[in-house]
DNA sequence: GACTGTAATGTGATATTGTTTCATCCTATC
DNA sequence: GATAGGATGAAACAATATCACATTACAGTC
């Protein structure tokens, strides 16, 4: 039953994305204002380059988009953004692939998130997986270990990428 | 019941790590000529270097210890080797760190392995994930996702460095 | 033994990702 | 306006990974 809670996970490339990207900032500046942090100008900036897609972008990727928009910025503020806006939770980091994608979800859940990613197309997708973080508590007890953080990421085909063939949606934005 | 599955899982810095080694360098033998891959001297040291401990390890610390042997190895050799070992599934790789850890268990499935990374004492441990990886194939499907890779891992703290307190393990060999 | 095809390795350069250090700049508060 | 703390800037550096191309090792064949 992939209704409500899966329908828009992988937005086609044809999707208003102006939309998600506001939904993002807005729940950005919510949370940095519940946890008594400042969404400056910077980490907007960066927040905004990032949530630009629902793909998963490299720090330097975000260098070189605000770099064309004229705002070169040093590796170190970039990444000093995304700490808070990691901090902050409204992006997360692609594991598997040293790479960083916006929270489109506005999960409430402690990061009990299973990352999708897909090889052809590169959207990343959020999806609730209570159930894998509760199999995962009982693993880390029956091994006498106590957890701190969880990566829990699969990458292969969205269901756009299975039906296409391969080219058609490749590399195009949002 | 942490019986006979989850009792040498982290091992303690005491045990005899040789036999680790030897079985671990048997196994090797046999996985690449099972699959009718080599195991060639630069492979083979490699994977020494690597199942010398229960530690992940970066490639530039394989690069550096076997300098220190005496055997100056380019970055582009190491991971080829790297690779090879990966694609015989005699070592893994821990994405959350970018590195490397031998496979001391001798697990059958094709990489149904939950990993668990002590972040105090740096012990890499692999324990069976099959409910967890059943729970993610359930998420995909009703993600209409069609996965290829799937990266499951926990850092925390091992047995022993909960009950030890910090300092007692940290940074010790094997 | 010479020839050929393939896998493996070597070499040098370079790309990508992330951190350290130290100085400077806001900005809120007194 | 003094000042304390968080945020930012700049340059260098460190760690991780790959590319392009040349060379070598080896198995099979003639």
């Amino acid at each position: 039953m992939p209704s409500r809670e899966t329908a828009n996970l992988f937005p086609p490339p044809s999707h208003n994305h102006l939309t998600c990207l506001h939904a993002a900032v807005d729940r950005a500046e919510r949370a940095f204002q519940v946890q008594g942090l400042k969404l400056t100008a910077l980490r907007r900036k960066v927040l905004q380059e990032i949530a630009g897609s629902h793909h998963a972008v490299g720090a330097y990727d975000i260098i070189d988009r605000l770099a064309r928009k004229g705002d070169r910025l040093a590796p170190i503020s970039v990444y000093r953004a995304i700490d808070a806006l990691l901090a902050a939770g409204v992006v997360h980091r692609l594991e598997s692939r040293n790479a960083f994608f916006a929270c489109h979800t506005s999960h409430t859940g402690a990061g009990n998130q299973v990352i999708l990613a897909c090889e052809t197309c590169g959207l990343v997708a959020e999806v609730n997986g209570d159930a894998i973080f509760q199999s995962l508590a009982k693993t880390a007890e029956g091994a006498d270990f106590k957890p701190q953080r969880r990566v829990v990421e699969m990458t292969g085909l969205c269901k756009h990428c299975q039906a296409d063939g391969t080219e058609a949606v490749a590399g195009i934005g949002a």
